[in-house]
DNA sequence: GAGCACTGC
């Protein structure tokens, strides 16, 4: 039911006994008059459903509504549909519903597409980077927030959407919170010229790519002479904390709604002391639950690959003192980086009597669900991202999870049925954890959000209304950095055309940079791939039981110049492998050729195809800024040169002891063993990153000479010297 | 001698 939440944050309802879930009720192909049957009576049985009229007319009250819905409750695939045969389509406007990740936008895009009886990408489509399945005709649109957000940066108004719904918005990303600074303010323009009198239409006039880039509605409306004003943008803020108090607050006091989930009850046992060593604790409580507990899959939160690794040994060894009549146990891992075959055995279901045990990091938090979870164990940790803005530095730490994560951890084993969650620690501890766990925005480099801001017309970042604010010293950091790279003017605006352009692309700004600046070297094409390269996971792939092989396979790529050049000669090395062998065959094969090149040479083919993706993306964009696309060939010199002039802020210098010192900073860091310069150790180098996990280390680094630096970046280096 | 999770017209 839906209920107003006032004031204190409404405890939803307690989870009740619940018919199994009708998903599951059928095995048989249905044809698609039975499909359709089936359908709709899945739909009426959401708890949703009974408060459709309620929910539209809040919609229709309320400029901004918060919606607090658990897990099942239908929010996402059914209140846009509700609010689309309420007619806020009405002059073609769209429904816009915004999502962190790709696969929810792809997979709720279809079921709604399949439950409306039309084809995906007409009344309903997606749209993600890369991959747009919407048209001209589309009504209600699932997107990735990261994609709205670069809308905006064409259209500030929002024009086309009548209602805009974001979604998820507790994970609170940096993408959620940005966008819900812009929606916000967006709202508040646009009730401003709803509201205004006809006269001060030839100001939004005025505007003109504004009113040439708005979708069909607007230009019709426009001929005919009639309103010019924007209409009011309706606002839903969809989340799943229980805390609806934050975004209603950043809403002046926008009204909440509940709406029940559909949930069975999971136990949840804590322990009675602290547990000194937690990975003990882990194996101890997996055993525990397979000797004493009935069937069911076990899902174990570890931090990642390393502990997912070392307990799945320990699984093994264990498993081998138990009787053979107790071994009938499988562990199975998953975690981002491991390729997407290795990823899919979590899903395979497991052989009959036996138990699956699933080491997973937090990626099985909520971007996979995997089916069959009776039992979740919880140590109560995770590696979380951390950044220091005065070193720069971005680091990777253990810390105990938040309140709100442990509750979505002990979600995951009541999808199918009542389940049971272990908690590695007593319930005193469990009371001293954080709420909620701390926003993204506040514990990252804010250059590229500081650069779109500013893009968006943003004047005063530092003085922008964030739901929680970053902290100062990052803004300033990022603020001074771009000022570094030229994309900000000594009066802090955005320069022209290099700032502007560094915001049209979908880059790092400090890649950005490189790549504009690239035409002066002669070397578009070079920094082109390299910029794809460095924005992906790691390329290489090296599994620890074919450690030698993967090494000697990277050796055929290796540069003695570094790692730049490495990921180029890979690049050029799969595209030549393509081209030899396609002769214009389907994308379909081609990713399959390339699938298999990537496992013969211990490439993360996930990673390469991302890269070919945004190369492709990226040149489009070069193309459209009228950069030539120039080799500088065989003449590296020129790249690495390109290099030294747009990574002037991560230059190092060796050290006694095989250590460097970073210049910008001062600190003393170490080159990353996946580096092909490990070994080498030039006396100057620039990098990418600079990590600091067992140890502060720096990664994607290319052999450059000092006195480039000064050459190339006098007004950094004369300054510092 | 080593890699939490996402995302970008």
């Amino acid at each position: 039911m839906a209920q107003g939440v006032e004031g204190d944050a409404a405890r939803p309802p307690r989870l009740n006994g619940l018919p199994s879930n009708p998903n599951l009720a059928n095995n048989a192909k249905p044809n698609s008059f039975n499909r359709r049957q089936k359908i709709a009576q899945q739909r009426k049985s959401l708890p949703i459903a009974s408060v459709e009229k309620r929910l539209v007319q809040e919609v229709r009250n309320n400029d901004t509504l918060i919606v607090v819905g658990e897990t099942g409750s239908g929010k996402t695939t059914q209140i846009p549909q509700f609010l689309f045969n309420a007619g806020f389509c009405s002059d073609g406007k769209v429904i816009g519903v915004t999502q962190p990740r790709r696969v929810a936008a792809v997979t709720v895009a279809k079921r709604v597409a399949e439950e409306s009886g039309v084809e995906l990408g007409q009344r309903v489509g997606y749209s993600i980077r890369f991959d747009d399945m919407t048209s001209g005709s589309t009504r209600i649109k699932y997107m990735t927030d990261g994609l709205l957000l670069r809308e905006a940066l064409l259209d500030p108004y929002l024009s086309r959407y009548s209602v805009l719904i974001v979604d998820e918005a507790h994970e609170r990303t940096v993408h959620t919170d940005v966008l819900l600074g812009l929606l916000k303010d967006v709202q508040n323009k646009r009730s401003a010229s709803a509201n205004d009198c006809p006269n001060t239409e030839k100001k939004q006039l005025s505007n003109g790519m504004l009113l040439e880039k708005g979708q069909g509605v607007w230009s019709s409306t426009l001929k005919q002479g009639q309103s010019r004003r924007f209409s009011t943008l309706k606002l839903i803020i969809m989340s799943a904390s229980l805390d609806a108090r934050v975004f209603s607050e950043y809403f002046g006091g926008a009204r909440a709604v509940h709406v029940q989930g559909r949930q069975f009850p999971v136990d949840i046992l804590y322990t009675l002391h602290p547990q000194p060593d937690y990975l003990d604790a882990t194996l101890i409580t997996i055993f525990q639950i397979h000797l004493e507990e009935g069937p069911g899959d076990v899902l174990v939160f570890l931090t990642g690959q390393e502990e997912i690794e070392s307990v799945e040994r320990l699984i093994q060894e264990r498993l081998r003192q138990l009787p053979e009549g107790n071994r009938n146990m499988l562990t199975v891992s998953i975690f981002s980086s491991l390729p997407s075959e290795k990823q899919m055995r979590v899903f395979a279901p497991s052989p009959p009597g036996f138990r699956k045990v699933i080491l997973a990091t937090n990626i099985a938090e909520t971007s996979v669900t995997i089916p069959g979870i009776k039992y979740v164990v919880d140590p109560g940790f995770v590696k979380a991202r951390s950044y220091d803005p005065a070193k720069g530095m971005e680091s990777l730490i253990v810390i105990p999870t938040s309140k709100a994560q442990a509750l979505q951890r002990s979600g995951r084993a009541g999808r199918e049925g009542p389940g049971k969650c272990f908690r590695l620690y007593p319930e005193t501890e469990f009371e001293k954890l954080e709420d909620s766990t701390k926003p993204e925005i506040k514990r990252c480099n804010l250059s590229n959000v500081v650069l779109q801001l500013m893009a968006l017309g943003v004047k005063d970042v530092i003085g922008f209304d964030f739901i929680e604010k970053p902290p100062r010293a990052a803004i300033v950091k990022s603020l001074e950095q771009l000022f570094l790279l030229g994309a900000l003017t000594e009066d802090c605006k955005l320069s022209d055309p290099l700032g502007h352009q560094m915001a049209r692309l979908p880059l790092d700004p400090m890649y950005s940079k490189a790549l504009i600046q690239a035409s002066q070297f002669n070397c578009v094409e070079e920094v082109l791939i390299t910029v794809a390269m460095l924005s992906v996971e790691s390329i290489f792939y090296a599994p620890r039981e074919k450690l030698e092989e993967a090494r000697t396979a990277m050796k055929c790529f290796s540069s003695a110049d570094g790692d730049h050049i490495t990921l180029i000669n890979v690049f050029r090395a799969a595209d030549e492998f393509l081209e030899k062998r396609k002769s214009g065959q389907s994308k379909e094969k081609d990713d399959k050729l390339l699938k298999k090149w990537c496992k013969e040479n211990f490439i993360n083919s996930r990673s390469l195809r991302h890269a070919r993706d945004i190369h492709r993306q990226i040149q489009g964009h070069v193309e459209q800024m009228g950069l030539r696309i120039a080799s500088c060939g065989d003449d590296m010199v020129q790249f690495r040169r390109c290099l030294a002039a747009s990574f002037f802020l991560n230059a190092a210098l060796k050290q006694p002891e095989g250590l460097y010192r970073a210049l910008a900073s001062g600190q003393v860091v170490q080159i990353h063993p996946s580096s092909v310069l490990f070994r080498t150790k030039p006396e100057c180098i620039i990098f990418n990153e600079l990590v600091q996990t067992n140890h502060k280390y720096i990664r994607n680094i290319t052999r450059i000479d000092y006195l480039w630096l000064t050459e190339l970046a006098p007004q950094y280096y004369s300054m510092q010297r």
